[in-house]
DNA sequence: GTCATCATGTAAGCCGTTACATGATTGC
DNA sequence: GCAATCATGTAACGGCTTACATGATGAC
C-alpha cells in the first residue's frame, strides 16, 4: 500500500511542497525518513496518476512553513502572474500540490487495513483528516490487531528450548502489546468524546483554513 | 542482512529440519512467519553457499520436536538402512543440517548491526549461541540505538501543526523507547552476571545436548 | 571561483510477498 | 478413490534502499 504515498499525500494535503522539503518535513513530523530514491519516483507516479500536480512556486524560499492565515492570498497579483507560467520557480524546484483525486486516494490509504506496523503511526499523524467515524474505525482496527497479537504471544508455548533471552523476549513483547493496547483504548475513548474540552486548543493552533481537507472537517467546525 | 538467513541458520543450529517444519518452529518460537516463497529459495541459496547441507531424513515423522533423549535410536536398524541413501526420506522432504561454514555465517549475522527492528528479537532468540562478550556487544548496540532514537523523538519540535494525535503519538513513542531502554538495561545487567544463580534453571530445562551452542553437535550423526 | 547546500532524478539490486504449479502421504 | 495436509518449489512483482549523475544557487 506504500507508506511513501501516504506520507506524501498527507503532507501535501496540508501544504504545497517540493520533494526535498517534503522529506525534511516528514523527518520532523514523524521521524520517518523517506529516501529520495523512493520519494521522487513516487511523486512522478502520483503526478501521472493525477493525485498531485505541479503548481507555481510562489514561496520565496519554499521553506515557509504553514502560512497560518491564508498567506497565499497575500501575494501581490503581479507577483503571482509573473510566476504563473513557470513550473519550476527559484532553483530547479518543482512544487507539488494535491488534487481532489489525491485527496480521495489519501482517504483510501488512511483507512486501508495496515499490516505494516509503520503504517499506523502515519495514519495517526493524518488522522485528523478523517471524520470521526473513520478515525474510530482505524483505531478499532488497530486495537483488534494488537489484541490478536497479544493473544498469540500469550498462547505461544515457550517450550523446553526456552532460554533466558527467549523468556525475557516473550514477556516483554506481551507487556509492550498490553501497553499499546491500553494506549489505543485511550485514544479510542478520546476520539469518542470528540469535541473534548481541549478542542479549543486544537482549533486555536490550527485556525480554520490551515489544513482544509475539504472532504471533511478536521475539527468538526470549531465546536467546543 | 536477511532475517530469513538468520532464522534458518539459528534454527538449524539447534536441530536438523526441513523447510516446512522450519516455518512452523519459527512461528512457535518467535511469532515471525517466513513465507515459503522466501524460505525455500533461501535454503537453496544457503546450500549452494555451503552454509547448510541436505542430510538423511532419519526421523519417522520429521515433526518429532527436539528428541531430548536419543529417540532417534528408536527406529529399527532396517528402517534406517533403507533410508540411508535417500536424500529425501519419507515424502518429498529434504532435511537440512547446518555446516561449520553455516555456523560462522550465523555468528556473523547474530553480531551484525541491525537497523531493522525485526532483527533484534531474532538476535535475542539465538543470543545464547554467542559467548558472553558477543552478547554484551549486541545488547549494548541495541541500547545505544534506542537511546539515540529516544533523543531524536524528544528533540523533535512538535510544531504548531501538532494535532492531538500527533502529540499522543510522540509521547507514546518516547515512553515506549524509554521502557525498551530500561528493559535492555536489565538484560545487560543480567548478561554481565552471566553465571547467575538461576543459571541452573536454564541447564535444567535444556539438558546437555539440547542446544549446545558453540559450534557443534546438531545431532552428531544419530548419536545416542 | 569554488564550496556547501539545495534539488532532482536514474539504475541496480535486495528482500520480501502473493499466487501459482506440482506432487507425495495419510486417513477415511 | 478422494480429500486434507504435508511438502517443495517457481514467477512475478512491490516497495524500498544505496549509489551514482547532474546541476542550480548562494556565501565568501
Amino acid at each position: 500500500m506504500s507508506l511513501t504515498d501516504l506520507a506524501v499525500l498527507g503532507l501535501l494535503s496540508e501544504q504545497d511542497l517540493h520533494g526535498y522539503e517534503l522529506q525534511k518535513r516528514l523527518a520532523d513530523l514523524s521521524g520517518t525518513r523517506v529516501s529520495f530514491g523512493s520519494l521522487y519516483p513516487a511523486l512522478s507516479r502520483l503526478e501521472r496518476e493525477g493525485a498531485v500536480r505541479a503548481v507555481d512556486d510562489v514561496t520565496g524560499t519554499g521553506t515557509a512553513p504553514l502560512p497560518a492565515t491564508g498567506s497565499l492570498a497575500g501575494e501581490t497579483a503581479a507577483f503571482r502572474a509573473a510566476l504563473r507560467q513557470v513550473r519550476r520557480g527559484r532553483r530547479g524546484r518543482k512544487v507539488y500540490g494535491i488534487t481532489d483525486a489525491g485527496r480521495a486516494r489519501l482517504a483510501e490509504l488512511l483507512e486501508a487495513p495496515a499490516d505494516d506496523d509503520r503504517a499506523f503511526p502515519l495514519q495517526l499523524t493524518f488522522l485528523h483528516l478523517l471524520p470521526t467515524s473513520g478515525r474510530t474505525r482505524i483505531l478499532e482496527r488497530r486495537r483488534a490487531q494488537l489484541a490478536e497479537r497479544l493473544a498469540a504471544v500469550e498462547a505461544r508455548p515457550l517450550d523446553r528450548t526456552a532460554t533466558r533471552w527467549r523468556r525475557a523476549l516473550a514477556a516483554h513483547e506481551a507487556e509492550s502489546l498490553a501497553r499499546d493496547l491500553a494506549w489505543v483504548d485511550g485514544l479510542i475513548a478520546g476520539a469518542a468524546e470528540s469535541p473534548e474540552p481541549a478542542a479549543s486548543v486544537e482549533s486555536a493552533t490550527e485556525p480554520a483554513g490551515a489544513v482544509r481537507p475539504d472532504t471533511v472537517t478536521t475539527n468538526g467546525g470549531t465546536t467546543a
